[in-house]
DNA sequence: CAGTATGACTTTTATTATAAAAAACACATA
DNA sequence: TATGTGTTTTTTATAATAAAAGTCATACTG
């Protein structure tokens, strides 16, 4: 269809009408990358004079950070409103590009890195069961993300274990059994721990320290005061963990512990059987952690960690019998 | 289309010729299902003879494991290939199967399951640096496998961190870089230091003991002849690491070790550099842990393993420091 | 005449469209 | 009332396809 702007661009009405009349058609690809480069290109006219030269097509797609192809689409465009004239290497602006020139963007949607958090948010909230099937065409309208790319978040799921294909098509939810939870607080322990290890090995002057005494203070503060605010402790507990948790800087740790750190965070919010008690002694065996550190002794360290663990497991297994009762 | 049969079954020419002589077009999805149901049913009907009664359709679905949708589909087929009669809840069977009735299956294609062996194979056997872009296209044909199906493959490596998505659309490998290669043998110790631990634990009447001791056994005649017979060695490690790392039943840290094993097991198969002395040092290495095992002195054991552990991820690093060389 | 820009073409990717299969629904029959 | 069938609706797997990227040969320019 291109060949008839190389030569007699100036000519080619009969495109503007199939091109500009074209109705919101079936697009097999959304064409936002084409208006947006087009709205940056009218931008870089504005700061044009009317003969001015424009640059190279190539110049012009790092400008807009989009292929030749789609300049060259932009430049046709450009041409038929009017706003350029191009022959071959001869661009020049005719006139500023106005308001109505710019090309509406379709409104944008949520990031799809989103879904996980809205995902695991929906699966925990709703406390949806083990072994409920999923239908990708349902959780598309959901959280209105196209089919394809729920496919390719749940095959990324399924590598956790917490989904898996169904023998006859589409997927379950393996979900949050009772050896689900065993597993995954046993391999939270591992991480942990060995993060506590590597706590305890570092420098004085690392950034961690001053971060531990921080939460120390919060710690002892909320304390003081348990009796009213015991609810205050989950985001306690969650800045505690993150804060042990980052000094590992490894991928994989990493990736394990946005999942893990949710469904732990949602299951002690609803774990309300003595949520005062629970919390209590939680802090308890936190400041036994930090001060473990703060006195460089690993092992002290690891056994009030493992400690810690086991208590959180058995919280998170109870939670979870709570549930089946319920 | 369906309404055909619904009274006048036995007079629908018409739709044998669509069906029949259908081409092999644009199916929008395989119908393998409908065609392994087919001959599944005329198996069942040769166990009958003329005259008599086939079941309910619901009895035939569960059957062929399929929907009824598709059973119905295969009643209307049998009946226009005239082996049965088929009028409402009337389906009476008129003649013997032949074997000409039979459809013809597409040839199996090698299992998903497989893609990961293979994708994996293919990175490390022909050394693709990082940052290398993956054609979704190029490996479809390379691979043999729906677009689709590897759309959803290189999503679930991601969670892994092996590739990435591109900005502009399409995967990268993140592939083999040194801090790869670092957090994945650090993520690789903590699991291992902690599967030792476990094993340290067990009972004596534990599986894992006779295979530790003919396992032990393996490496003491290995060794003697090391000499000559140091190629052997890989297997023998991979043995080794799998034995240990049995003995932790859980699902995450089984989806790693396989990747893991994997990794390591084709880059010491190609560090030709000093083999005969890494792999006999490693054998010293290995005996020390299953000593310490077997005297079930579990700080020894993780000592030893610590020990072992490094000296793999230095034999990684290095041999990754080899091929940017040459 | 070397190096860059362009025009035409090829390949790849994202997204839609759709046949096959499953599930749901509504009668009919026994 | 319970089960079986005919029909419709929904869902899934897969192919088709426009948009975008990439490639290559040629044309122009300094």
């Amino acid at each position: 269809m291109f060949f008839i702007f190389s030569n007699i661009a100036c000519e080619s009405g009969d495109f503007i009408a199939t091109d500009l009349l074209r109705k919101v058609s079936n697009l097999a690809r959304s064409d936002t990358r084409f208006r947006e480069a087009y709205n940056r290109l009218l931008d870089y006219c504005e700061t044009l004079q009317p003969g001015d030269a424009l640059p190279a097509e190539n110049e012009l797609s790092a400008l807009a950070n989009v292929s030749r192809t789609v300049v060259r689409r932009c430049l046709a465009r450009l041409e038929d409103c009017e706003v350029i004239l191009w022959q071959g290497r001869e661009k020049r602006i005719l006139r500023k590009p106005a308001s109505a020139d710019r090309l509406e963007l379709p409104t944008t949607r949520a990031p799809a890195d989103d879904l996980e958090q809205r995902f695991l948010d929906w699966i925990l909230k709703f406390d949806v069961p083990a072994e409920t099937p999923l239908s990708v065409a349902e959780l598309s309208r959901m959280f209105d993300v196209p089919q394809h790319e729920l496919k390719e978040f749940l095959a990324g799921l399924s590598r956790f274990g917490l989904v898996a294909r169904r023998p006859r098509g589409g997927w379950i939810l393996r979900g949050f059994t009772r050896d689900f939870a065993i597993e995954l607080s046993e391999f939270r322990s591992v991480l942990e721990i060995d993060a506590i290890r590597k706590v305890a090995d570092l420098p004085v002057d690392h950034p961690i320290w001053p971060t531990l005494e921080d939460l120390r203070m919060q710690h002892l503060d909320l304390k003081a005061r348990i009796d009213s605010d015991y609810h205050e402790f989950s985001k306690i507990d969650e800045t505690f963990h993150q804060a042990i948790n980052s000094v590992v800087r490894n991928r994989f740790v990493e990736e394990f512990q946005k999942v893990i750190s949710l469904i732990f965070h949602y299951h002690y919010l609803w774990n309300k059987a003595d949520e005062k008690d629970r919390n209590a002694a939680a802090i308890e065996e936190h400041l036994a952690i930090v001060e473990a550190l703060e006195a460089r002794d690993a092992d002290a360290a690891c056994r009030a960690a493992v400690k810690h663990l086991k208590t959180s497991k058995t919280t998170l297994l109870s939670s979870l019998r709570h549930h089946d009762l319920g």
